[in-house]
DNA sequence: AATAGTAATAGGAACGATTACTATTTATTG
DNA sequence: CAATAAATAGTAATCGTTCCTATTACTATT
């Protein structure tokens, strides 16, 4: 793949929050470094960033958020301040229950826990 | 909420499934039933029949998937035949667990394990 | 059974997020 | 520095979903 400096500003702009941002966000950020890119390049870096495992694109209800932490991990969403946050939880203990009682292999978890956080 | 045909046939069509399907699948089956109803009826009767109740929603990636299960409950999602099946787990553990070491007060937990299941 | 009132519908337009298309630009390589 | 092909900007198209409005059909009352 070859270097731009659209894709450059992309990763830079994701790396640089917590904020799990949507691609509109993202965009709107980009456009302030260059004033020129296009939605469509934003998309399609994205795409890309995540295909070459730079980035994990993470589904919070019908909502597309990106995410730079390639750690395992899931998710608290703060029912008041609408905050996305990281946790690192052990799941091994899941897993293997998943795998007795169902015979199922499981491969990934995703999880996405609703509540009120810290602040409120 | 006055009675309709339309919505009856909805609700029966989800009950009648344990595929969780989306609005487009439910739209299709019911026109089967009766050919003149409207895909923005299934999609109000759906948001509705969620409002009283009666179904639930569930997001799978950015698909959009309904689920009369209302017992609360997680998903097992097949890698290799797509099914998407219905698993009760004890999660009181992880509440607290959070609620310990995050100070984030649990109220709902969203869980897609991926892998592959028994049949494979 | 006929009527009035109003909730629900069909069908199509509108919308927002994402992807596809294409002429032009730009990174890379000899 | 010229040739090549990948990436871009800008725009059109697509997809799932919601909105709008004239018409239809439930329901309570007579």
């Amino acid at each position: 793949m070859r270097y731009s400096q659209q894709r450059q500003i992309i990763k830079e702009i994701l790396y640089s929050t917590n904020s799990h941002p949507s691609a509109d966000w993202v965009y709107n950020k980009a456009k302030k470094v260059m004033p020129s890119i296009s939605l469509g390049t934003v998309y399609r870096n994205l795409r890309k960033l995540e295909e070459i495992g730079s980035i994990k694109t993470i589904y919070d209800g019908p909502i597309v958020r990106y995410d730079w932490n390639k750690k395992p991990h899931h998710h608290l969403k703060c029912r008041v301040c609408e905050e996305f946050i990281d946790v690192e939880l052990p799941d091994i203990n899941i897993k293997n229950s998943v795998k007795q009682n169902f015979k199922f292999v499981v491969e990934d978890i995703d999880m996405i826990f609703t509540g009120v956080c810290n602040k409120h």
